[in-house]
DNA sequence: CAATAAAACGGACCGAGGTCCGCTTAAAGG
DNA sequence: CCTTTAAGCGGACCTCGGTCCGTTTTATTG
């Protein structure tokens, strides 16, 4: 699933160019002086090209940032789609969100900064592609664990994302020192909690 | 506890005047044009006062959207530490939690907009004042709860908070039209799941 | 009341994200 | 190969958040 163009035309040969010069400089820049020290403007001038062609292209700073993650996101989707077990179809769902979760708390925390800096504004987060893929298969991974009839898994789905939102793994991991072991066991706990019945008060 | 300055020296003259103007302005341009429209420059503008000073008040954009929260987070605030029962102390840490929930979902879904206006940067959105006031009480309300050694209480409540985040709230209410009973329903569920001991996997 | 230090003020200024629109160029069709 | 047209391009321009610093006002102290 493409994160810009989900019917991506294809683009005229220039532009195509253009796009590929601006990931490139836009990465070279970013792992040289950091992604807050990326201004579009920067971009577009390391590549050679016009600011208005960037914006064109990548439609806000949000949506560059995205791109520059893109292949990151797309080998993990492919990965929890048809890859190997634990995190691939043969393992149970349960197996399958504890693997799940591991893998995001490592990507993201990786690449910190980038997630960071490419998160959305607000009324975004939930809509952009990534999210919402993601999303979907937690939702999808939760259904097949036979949940009760009075689990909305949807709403259990979105807690479960909220545990891994890359603002709230950098809180945690930065200003609170949290080791990542501990952020891990914890999202195991929460796994374990969501899947079963609803508790009996 | 303060929003804005926990050792609060008292204001100046002058300056108290200022911000009182400041926040009525504010109020009153948001009220009328909604808080997308508001500009800084605006409520200096309104207030008949220079820009620079509403920088030096407030810090920033967000600062000044939160201190237009202030008096009803300050009530609230009171409302769980010293208030009635089931919100305050009185009823059980569970029957806390559930109102506590309830009470949030309900207040942030009244005036949406603001509270997602006053959304802080990724990196200050769990350190902000109001955040921390409101992750510690559902911290010790869990402790309350008595969970089992092996329940990390901390991440429990970070979850938790997750699911009251105004910006989720927004995605659910707005863009899937989710009614208020289903996400107080949710609140509940993931409350219950979370107090008890950590299920047998 | 005068002197002084600290706080506040205001608005010019800057940087960066995002828009606009006239010009250029790649691709498709005859 | 020529025409046509739609996509792409570029950079001037606008807005707005945030900073800076010389000036003004308040409060304190002798």
């Amino acid at each position: 699933m493409q994160l810009t163009a989900p019917e991506a035309a294809p683009l005229r040969a220039d532009a195509a160019r253009n796009r590929a010069r601006l990931l490139e400089a836009a990465a070279r820049l970013v792992e040289e002086q950091g992604v807050a020290r990326l201004t579009m403007e920067g971009v577009a001038c390391a590549a050679a090209v016009g600011k208005g062609t960037v914006f064109r292209r990548f439609g806000d700073r949000t949506g560059l940032l995205m791109a520059l993650l893109d292949h990151t996101e797309q080998r993990f989707q492919a990965a929890f789609i048809s890859g190997p077990a634990p995190l691939g179809p043969g393992a149970s769902p349960v197996e399958r969100l504890h693997a799940f979760g591991c893998h995001v708390l490592r990507q993201t925390s990786e690449r910190l900064d980038l997630y960071l800096a490419a998160e959305p504004e607000v009324t975004r987060r939930f809509t952009a592609a990534p999210y919402r893929v993601r999303f979907m298969h937690v939702c999808m991974l939760l259904r097949q664990t036979g949940p009760g009839p009075d689990t909305d898994v949807e709403l259990v789905a979105q807690t479960l994302m909220g545990y891994l939102d890359p603002a709230l793994i950098g809180h945690l991991t930065r200003q609170r020192g949290m080791p990542p072991e501990r952020l891990e066991a914890g999202w195991h706990d929460l796994v374990d909690r969501s899947v079963g019945p609803r508790p009996a008060v």
